[in-house]
DNA sequence: TAATATTTGTACGTATGTATT
DNA sequence: AAATACATACGTACAAATATT
């Protein structure tokens, strides 16, 4: 869109949702904002005139502009967006599709609707589709959270899901300084219980690969870890590699053929691997 | 109030209300109300203006101005909703996923979101999912037509998406009764193409299965009839056989059974399915 | 407390763009 | 193709409320 006036309200709504301008804290004056965006002041006020009338912000004659309480403003909706918020990390994974029909058969049995977006396990997008949903007045929230590992800089976004009231609960991995329900699978039991499968049956020698920054990954590294453990007689012979994912996919693969490239007495008999994609390579 | 635009506004407002101004009635040009209040055009646009945010009146550019539907009208506020609607079939199919994937990317680029439904390939789950979607105030739609051969008893629903003016494409399939762009396979002859290959390499029976309560089905199959009335020297060695979704699956299968055993002279040297999931059955 | 500066509100004039008639 | 009518945009001026000196 070419059109100033929308252009200007588009950003200075941006800056609202992202949190540079903060509730009740004082946005820049009509003055500021001309020389800021280089327009005249018929279009700043054609601008923040809508954005009033949106209830992102609110005006003082002779004081200023200030940014109005956006997301508890039930000002809006007079009837039912009525929709659930599901964000997923990958859209286009190979467990996704069942996971959404799942979603979906339930909450359109009780006349819900799935409002749906995907992190590409960004923490942008993250921080996007959250505001982007509360914004839209969501229902309730079903996460997968994206780089679950690490420090996640978006507590605050999910601050204002607990401050909202609105349910929420996480899958497949958890936000452990966060109170919300979750559910996902024990991955060092599962893992263990698939090492154990092996040593138990003559294995010895088994190669784990593992996604690292990655909460599942860890723990099915940890999982690798302890059946070796309960196997005292073999716990010197496994071999861990670990990686990210933002590495090279063709140097990971070719530190793997470092491992497997081997003499005969040291190669390994299985490789057990982070998830399902791996086996195709 | 000696304010200009407020007084304008409530004279306006004021005839709306007595009738003088009926429902669907041009207003006076702003030139005209101009000359009626003396007054500038800054005021009587301020004036309409706030008529319209308060949906007393709508405005056509170029057209007119015009009284609304004041009486029952919903003021719907601006800051709804923001997303695309997407109604598919089957979310788990084999293709889902990446069609979902790169609709999601496109749409999420533009700071709208994804409005996900589907139909089970069921009417009735079609038309719920169209009035929700209507009534949560989507932008626009984006359509897997649900069982595109036989007449569609949602038509018209599908007119009141016309009505909105709201844009709509379909996608693998359409309803000719409906004028809204499509994008979907040539199914006919990328068949035609698929037999055309096997029976240029020396095959000559060859069983099509197909499901034939859906276009692309219908279409395939007869793009597999042209390929054969294209080979004429093996035109009557092909062999069809038709099935509905709603049949017993393994009614199906015992026939396709039928089909197969038999003597070795006789049996087909190739199956050509509806869609990939047949494969593996 | 009073004067002054700042900031938003109202108002006019003008010019050009875009959709409809 | 031309006229009409609404949309966007700039500049200017003064009023009214608030903040600062």
């Amino acid at each position: 869109m070419e059109i100033k006036y929308v252009m200007v309200k588009k950003n200075i709504k941006n800056n609202i949702i992202n949190g540079k301008y903060k509730i009740n804290e004082k946005i820049p004056t009509e003055a500021e904002l001309m020389a800021m965006y280089s327009v005249s002041r018929y279009t700043i006020r054609r601008a923040v005139g809508d954005l009033e009338h949106e209830g992102y912000i609110y005006r003082v004659q002779g004081g200023g502009m200030y940014v109005n309480d956006w997301i508890n403003n039930k000002v809006r909706s007079e009837r039912s967006n009525q929709s659930v918020g599901v964000i997923t990390t990958h859209i286009a994974d190979y467990i996704f599709p069942n996971i959404i029909s799942g979603i979906d058969q339930v909450i359109s049995e009780e006349g819900l609707s799935v409002l749906i977006g995907n992190t590409h396990d960004e923490y942008d997008n993250e921080r996007h589709n959250l505001l982007n949903m509360l914004d839209n007045d969501v229902v309730g929230f079903i996460i997968e959270p994206t780089r679950s590992t690490l420090e996640n800089p978006n507590l605050d976004v999910y601050q204002m899901i607990v401050n909202s009231g609105k349910p929420a609960v996480f899958i497949n991995a958890h936000y452990p300084q966060l109170e919300f329900p979750y559910v996902e699978i024990d991955d060092t039991k599962a893992e263990k219980q698939l090492v154990d499968h092996l040593l138990d049956n003559g294995h010895e020698r088994v190669l784990g690969i593992f996604q690292v920054d990655d909460l599942q990954g860890v723990n099915r590294m940890n999982g690798f870890i302890k059946s070796y453990q309960t196997h005292p007689n073999v716990s010197s012979s496994g071999d861990i590699m670990m990686y990210r994912s933002s590495d090279n996919i063709n140097n990971v693969l070719e530190k793997v053929k470092g491992r497997v490239d081997v003499q005969l007495e040291n190669r390994p008999t299985a490789i057990v691997c982070y998830n399902v994609s791996w086996q195709l390579k």
